[in-house]
DNA sequence: TGACATATATCCTCTAAACATATATATTCA
DNA sequence: TGAATATATATGTTTAGAGGATATATGTCA
């Protein structure tokens, strides 16, 4: 993917250029499913469920955990014992496991909608 | 999907709310590779790619469309013969199906990450 | 004690979608 | 024949969410 070339014009949206919808969300929901967690943990972490490269920002990482908590999908707790600084813990509340079940529900819509997709680029494709 | 609940959070980030990625640019794309078209066919047309229902707003077409012409991967010209108003009619370029090619790419990509994050949820449902 | 690591947090900017609005020509119908 | 409707085009404004920048605090280590 040429997004980076200098004579690729920088208007046009190529696949992958910014604003793609990266899941935030539904990561940290899946990773707090897993085990509860705190923010910098979560930063480095949530890499492993392929939506994200390397570190993932720490502003969406803070913005999301606070709605999730203004919200009531997760709840939260100071862990001061353990080494290094305080820690502020995340935890999976039940209605944050819902929203997980209605995101897992949403991808397995829009993976039919893309597949969908690529198979009528396939069957014009000689057009 | 109780998105529209009134008792349902608003600031949090459910499924399918606003902004969610609806690949207008790669509908459009295909749509002209398939055969050429105008704005109007197409706002009514591209739900056919399955990512927007009923009709697209005229807003995000004629956009895109000037946007895909500003860099080279439509063209246009006006059909005056037939029926109605005259139309501008847009055609996709070599560029033009380039770029569909990696939407292409891309989405395929989309879908292995989906299914992979749809996995590691089943793995850890009982959790 | 300063450099570095861990850990938290907010603000600003930009992009893409949503929404609102407008105009012009052609066709239909009472 | 004129108003209502359909076809067809287009732009401006607002909103939501991602990207980027920046800052602070505590703990650890050389």
């Amino acid at each position: 993917m040429s997004r980076k070339n200098s004579n690729t014009p920088k208007k046009s949206r190529y696949p992958g250029a910014k604003k793609t919808e990266r899941y935030i969300q539904s990561s940290i929901l899946m990773a707090l499913k897993i085990r509860s967690s705190y923010g910098y943990e979560l930063i480095k972490g949530i890499s492993q469920f392929g939506f994200v490269e390397g570190q993932a920002p720490p502003g969406m990482i803070y913005r999301h955990l606070r709605d999730l908590e203004e919200n009531g999908l997760v709840s939260s707790e100071w862990q001061t014992q353990g080494a290094g600084p305080a820690k502020r813990v995340y935890r999976l509340t039940p209605e944050g496991s819902e929203v997980l079940d209605f995101w897992i529900e949403y991808m397995k819509n829009q993976v039919e909608k893309l597949l969908n997709f690529i198979k009528i680029y396939q069957n014009n494709k000689m057009t």
